[in-house]
DNA sequence: CGGTCTCTTGACGGAGTTCAAAGCTAGTGG
DNA sequence: CCACTAGCTTTGAACTCCGTCAAGAGACCG
């Protein structure tokens, strides 16, 4: 029925496609347009979503008005404002498609509920979780280590298809500095 | 017989006396003196820790050769390099204790068999990942957001018990900037 | 086409780094 | 219990990376 969701299940715990039929029932399939939003901030975040098509993006407006990303999700990841979507409370991130996005919902109800209904989902979760911190973490140590230069650098080598897929001032906002300095890096690369 | 982390468990989950006893089959008491490592660059990290009195770090040395701390662990805070722990590879941080500390080690293959053992506690971790996921996504809109004396600031207010404990230096390596830097901070805040 | 969105350019300024040296502080051994 | 040393913090000057602002050049879409 979900044949992504159902494999990127499958390679951390066994569940049989019976049961994996019912475990779909609690999802919801969603379409979005580029640039629509699934969460704004001062809302609570309803829902955990997984993508199966297109790219998500995680973002807050800081004081001077300007957008900072700072978090990424394709095909095979999930996205939620994680805080948020805990306990309900008022978000502090907007997620929006970066383009037309395709992804299977899991609002929080569902989700107490799937858990309790399906202990193997718990280990999958847990082990979900338990890649994005270390995912975050090495992002961390990652930013720590080199200059901006660098950072892009690397990005543009490790991610070279996603760089065509998402424009320049986005990139930049997830890296964690501005266009105009983007602009810089690549034309010194360049000559 | 740990009742800081029998009650930390028991804050997700709801688990008998006796399961628990079992449960602490698992664990291993250790301990720390300050300046003492648990795992260093190039080790298989080998257990996640329990952090029950003192003051962990995690960092890494740089290409410059200077220390980068990026996480504290104090009291009912769990530590470990989850990438190194989850893969077995070699780590990529040294973990610490900062004061003199003890820990409740879980070696990875006790880990295991614990959640193998008793789901309840795939519950506890999925729960316990998903608030460290939840943190780090907060601090990294946090360091986005505030220039670095701020960041001093704020860290000053909200952990002031925790700025007596630790040593400067530290304090400025996992704020993201120099020791130097922090002092001239501090010589503005007392003029 | 015409307008909006995106990317580039360059001048300037400031936050934070680097380096080197001196002043403190706390722990250690005699 | 004092003296010594190693580790920590402070100072200041020079420098650099990167942000800001403002304007122009492309590029994409209806």
């Amino acid at each position: 029925m979900y044949p992504l969701l159902q494999a990127h299940i499958n390679t951390f715990v066994s569940i049989s496609d019976d049961e994996m039929a019912e475990i779909f029932g609690y999802f919801k399939h969603q379409t979005l347009k580029k640039k629509e939003n699934l969460l704004n901030e001062g809302q609570a975040c309803k829902a955990t979503y997984f993508v199966t098509k297109g790219i998500l993006r995680k973002y807050f407006i800081n004081e001077k008005g300007v957008e900072q990303t700072t978090e990424f999700a394709i095909e095979n990841w999930w996205m939620t404002d994680t805080f948020s979507f805990i306990s309900q409370t008022t978000a502090e991130f907007y997620i929006q498609a970066v383009e037309n996005t395709e992804v299977l919902a899991l609002p929080r109800d569902a989700h107490d509920q799937l858990l309790e209904a399906h202990p193997a989902m718990e280990k999958y979760f847990r082990c979900v979780y338990q890649r994005a911190y270390a995912a975050t973490q090495k992002r961390l140590k990652f930013r720590h280590e080199h200059s901006s230069e660098e950072l892009y650098h690397f990005f543009r080598k490790s991610q070279p298809e996603f760089l065509q897929r998402v424009p320049q001032y986005l990139i930049a906002s997830y890296l964690g500095f501005t266009p105009e300095y983007l602009s810089e890096i690549r034309k010194k690369s360049i000559s």
